[in-house]
DNA sequence: CGAGCGCTTGACATAGGTCAACTACTGTGG
DNA sequence: CCACAGTAGTTGACCTATGTCAAGCGCTCG
């Protein structure tokens, strides 16, 4: 079975949707020609592995569109998700050989690789490259201390109702007009992505969604798609102090 | 009640104990000049809080010697510990004026501060220290989606383990002798930091200890001395794949 | 139609939390 | 030198949130 043929609407880094927060956010059209140099385009269909731990990676890459997951495995079975790749996100690290965590597409999903050692070199010589990748590292730094938190000291109906505050707001992309009180999207995951993100099993993940439905802080139209009817109320349940979890 | 008076027998970059490993380590002789005149040592004693969530943090910092913790609080006072912070790690974030995790000294502390401002300047012009601030951050990141796998599907005796295996390695500086099978060293932590780490209740910590004890995977000299009689049996208690959880 | 997958629900088990008592130190003041 | 209080840690009894195991539903695909 080949990668999705998924269509491409843009043809240059000039159209690229994920152009004003990807790596390359920051870059001179002067260096956005040297990336097109090395940069290529893979598809992969919903549920592919993308790497493997402990494989050889030789490419870094942006998401462009879809969502893939980083996890991390023990020898016996048990699965932590230990982050969320969104269009923008940046995928590997430059500098090692060898792939640390797995990364699998949830949704079909659409990269934007660069072959590892040219890019390098580009990291060196560019200065909007390092900078803009630090200040990811650091974001991404941020997200996984905050879901530290969530891990260690969160109850399961906390730790759902944050997961849905952060896919609820990432999902209505800069929609500025301060917090929305009522808000709809689709989860990406399935339940059992869920539990490995929020590190609790699938039997635990479904209740949960039960119980915040039966108590009105969330309405499900099928299994996927949620209404949030009031979202300070869910940023309630998440235990949160009213920012979502998603320090900037 | 003052900051400590911590002995300090160096007194330039040049002899400073975490030249090798801190975020100045890949600077030129005359990089280190700059650096000089914007650092400052700071002391502070074992218990004190170097800065609150929230608060204004006018500087960032390395850590020269003792141990200082990061963490994050709930409003109902759930607390998590999202950071150790060792002799040369960073504290503070580049280009962030609020600090968005508590830190404290664990034991007494020595820190080499810079005003923020003019080091925001210098990593802007200086790539050798922006390289190794991308590095290190990659680096934390890294430990902390370890740590990530440990909150969210490690049981308590895992937690423990692993605990003990990472202060282990950490405290057996560069013994570059491969594996030594016999390992000794003090918890610079309470049982109370302990629990906040591992997202336990001190009791816990406090009973799986006990059994560790009782199973002869670990000896206790008084409250703090632990002596390890079988490292690659910690590991395998920490269901560790025998690298201790520290990816480099 | 049957198989398989994603999800839900129930009954039950248990790891870890909670509450409370107790020990062992350590420092303070009389 | 002796209370004394305060801190750090341990242990026990009990409770509950979450995991485990098992059954079943409602799709979609072939």
């Amino acid at each position: 079975m080949r990668p999705a043929d998924t269509v491409m609407n843009f043809s240059s880094c000039g159209d690229c949707p994920i152009r004003e927060r990807a790596v390359c956010a920051r870059c001179e059209p002067d260096e956005l020609d040297v990336l097109e140099k090395i940069k290529y385009y893979r598809s992969y269909e919903a549920g592919q592995t993308v790497v493997w731990a402990g494989d050889r990676m030789d490419f870094v890459a942006s998401v462009v569109s879809g969502i893939a997951c980083l996890s991390q495995t023990m020898e016996d079975g048990r699965t932590q998700m230990v982050g969320l790749l969104l269009p923008s996100d940046f995928v590997g690290r430059p500098g090692r050989a060898i792939a640390a965590y797995e990364v699998t597409a949830t949704t079909d999903l659409v990269m934007c690789c660069f072959r590892k050692k040219p890019f390098e070199d580009l990291v060196e010589s560019t200065p909007a490259i390092s900078r803009r990748l630090l200040e990811m590292t650091l974001d991404e730094l941020d997200a996984a201390r905050e879901w530290m938190l969530l891990l260690g000291r969160k109850t399961a109906r906390e730790k759902i109702s944050s997961l849905f505050a952060i896919i609820g707001q990432r999902s209505t992309p800069f929609s500025g007009e301060g917090m929305r009180t009522t808000l709809e999207f689709d989860l990406p995951l399935t339940r059992e992505a869920m539990g490995d993100y929020l590190g609790l099993t699938i039997e635990t993940v479904s209740r949960q969604i039960t119980a915040l439905k039966k108590s009105g802080v969330i309405e499900l139209d099928g299994k996927r798609h949620v209404r949030i009817p009031d979202f300070q109320r869910l940023l309630a349940e998440a235990g949160d102090d009213s920012d979502g979890g998603m320090p900037s």
